[in-house]
DNA sequence: TGTACATCAGTGAACGCGCGTTCACTGATGTAC
DNA sequence: TGTACATCAGTGAACGCGCGTTCACTGATGTAC
């Protein structure tokens, strides 16, 4: 049974509506020019509001972009969560025909280009203003970045440890993964002609040879 | 002798020390707050000219852009030079203590983060707007990476042939290398603190990685 | 030698525009008594 | 039940500012005759 809200929760629940759209609308207006080259006031009209009530949701466009960055933060946190999970179901019970560097690139790159084309503006964004020209948001990147990479290193070493070979710097690889990730991903989001297969065979094949040098040493 | 000037060849070169005076006030404002938030009247009072001045040299910003990623593929061209150069020394007589891929990945570190250290803002600018916010400018960056990866994809396959290793596919080699080590000089570019040293060390165990993978396969 | 004209980098005034931000206000709803 | 006040997202007018671009002009030099 639905139970009728009361004026302040619907209140809250319309507000949060805006500040998405907002969000929503700065995401497709950076894909289209770039994030440096937002406005309040275009973000305010992409969104249908007045400019003066974006206040009402972000101190300023520096913020926006932080939340926006937080929510690029989350969606690839979800998409890790769900290679891992596959990665530690395979890991159990191997397939015998596959090389298992093999299998772990494939599922890392699919995982990973999935993720990308459902939310190209938003990976974008995440991996393009790593470098970026707000420092806030570079840190807030690289915070993040960090974060991916020692959870990634950890992984890996799980993983081969379980199939028996150890491997004497994971962090490394994982740092090596994740650049060629990155190009990658940048690539498939900024090209709009980019086939989505034909990425995932090709970041497959390099984190396939990454990863089994990573084996053989 | 020196043979006194004409003026108007004098004019000539004054007008050419102004077109570089304003790459150079661009360069330096693109590092400090991005290439995208540049404007034409922001550059010109960098320069010390009137903002209409600035239409003697350039049509728009767009082509001064474009100027600065010619600027920037011509002095990597010219580190790739040396490098090649000495990658050819090398492979003519391996030193005997040094193992191949090592001394070759090494190379490559060395010579690509010193242009880096020595041109920052221009190669933060090359690497930064290959998925940047103009079309004509990521147009012109990636053409001049894809020539980059290709000629480094034949000078991987002839030196590591010379030292009789057949490389299978170079071409996916040198992309995994010129994506680790973008990746590296963007940090190295970006991070005032950060200390060449210790990039080149990072870089070059990556790239021996990469590389040796190539040559036990 | 003088005169008229061409070349060309640089300039200051002026234009209309979009920007970020401030302010006082509205109008729907909740709350205290 | 009525009344006074609080809350809060959204708003329109107004501000001063930096922007890109246009225009007609300057002033130094070269060139033709």
């Amino acid at each position: 049974m639905k139970v009728a809200m009361s004026f302040r929760d619907y209140q809250k629940e319309q507000r949060e509506k805006v500040s998405r759209s907002l969000m929503d609308s700065a995401l497709s207006l950076a894909a289209a020019q770039g994030y440096a080259s937002l406005s309040l006031r275009s973000v305010a009209r992409e969104a249908g509001i007045a400019p003066t009530s974006f206040y009402r949701h972000f101190r300023d466009m520096d913020e926006l972009g932080l939340a926006l960055a937080e929510q690029a933060e989350d969606v690839l946190r979800a998409c890790w969560k769900g290679f891992f999970s596959k990665a530690a179901a395979y890991s159990k019970s191997p397939g015998a025909s596959v090389d298992p560097a093999e299998a772990f690139a494939r599922l890392l790159a699919e995982s990973l280009l999935a993720c990308v084309a459902e939310n190209p503006g938003l990976m974008q964004l995440f991996f393009q203003e790593r470098t970026g020209s707000s420092p806030a948001m570079r840190r807030a990147i690289s915070r993040a970045m960090d974060g991916f990479t020692d959870v990634l290193s950890g992984e890996i070493f799980r993983f081969f440890a379980t199939l028996g070979t150890q491997i004497a710097d994971p962090r490394m690889h994982a740092e090596i993964v994740m650049a060629v990730a990155q190009s990658a991903c940048l690539d498939l989001a900024v090209d709009p002609d980019a086939e989505l297969p034909r990425a995932v065979e090709d970041l497959s094949r390099k984190l396939v040879h990454v990863l089994s040098a990573a084996g053989s040493r």
